[in-house]
DNA sequence: CAGTTTGGTTTAATAATGAAACTGAATGGA
DNA sequence: TCCATTCAGTTTCATTATTAAACCAAACTG
């Protein structure tokens, strides 16, 4: 049975699901935003079958999240590095960072930390406002279909 | 399939995408968002297998995304409802939301909008804003590790 | 009370994943 | 230069997940 395919959807969300709701591939991205570049970085980062990276990283450049370059040392092996389109998933990651962190970790507090490169501080939770500088709930919220 | 569990890594992203890091189980949160609360309101919105719904309902309410609860307006039948870590999932739908309608209607625009309730107007783009408010980007920031 | 809907479970086929072996090209060391 | 090692995958095969469809009991409806 072929995976159902989300890409037709109208629901944005169910259209980023379909490129990166998989188990690998925000991983992958997350890694790319940390700094890593090659194949051999990716697989001993994350400990994942060569065949599935493979698989992810076509993927990835598939679906504009990637771009694969010449190694930026002159080296003959390609290197993967991120576009703008990836670069614009700071946002999820940071979101899935900051839920992780407050409710996935009942046993011992998360170690590992986002700062704030200039001060040192830890980022503060991402908050969604209104053009006014409102605090919104999902309740304040709601779905709009244009014809 | 998965046989590596994410679950005891140490990246709270990873935590979180062990979790919720499949094909279905945010569009049914989504839709938990939109209203929806019964096994067959998510199974005729999705289109899902039914065998598959009842495997991620039953993962959300383990994980504590959901809970199930009598129905209410007093019939036999349980419903499924966001519990207060299910409802602080809406900024990664909100990310995943915008990102998606930004580079996944490269054809035609996306046509399902988030407004303001208060003002029918567009939500603005998520933003990360450091304590002081300087908006930062993925290089103004840094990963630290606690020891 | 008969028929239908709801909320699943079971089954069998198909698809994705994972571990390991394998490969050709690039790299490094003596 | 020669040899060993690493790199970046591909191939193979076994295991696991997903799907569609059939099935079922409890709940609801007329």
């Amino acid at each position: 049975m072929r995976r159902t395919s989300l890409n037709d959807a109208d629901c944005p969300i169910a259209r980023a699901l379909d490129v990166i709701g998989d188990w690998w591939s925000l991983l992958i991205v997350r890694d790319a935003f940390f700094g890593l570049r090659r194949f051999s970085d990716f697989q001993k980062s994350l400990g994942m079958a060569k065949n599935i990276l493979t698989a992810r990283l076509r993927g990835l450049v598939d679906s504009g999240i990637l771009q694969a370059v010449p190694a930026a040392d002159g080296g003959a092996r390609r290197e993967y590095e991120l576009t703008a389109k990836g670069r614009a998933l700071f946002p999820v990651l940071v979101a899935l960072r900051q839920w992780g962190a407050a409710h996935q970790f009942s046993d011992a507090a998360c170690k590992i930390e986002l700062v704030d490169r200039a001060t040192g501080a830890p980022v503060p939770p991402l908050e969604l406002r209104a053009a006014d500088g409102r605090l919104l709930t999902a309740a304040d919220t709601m779905i709009l279909t244009r014809s």
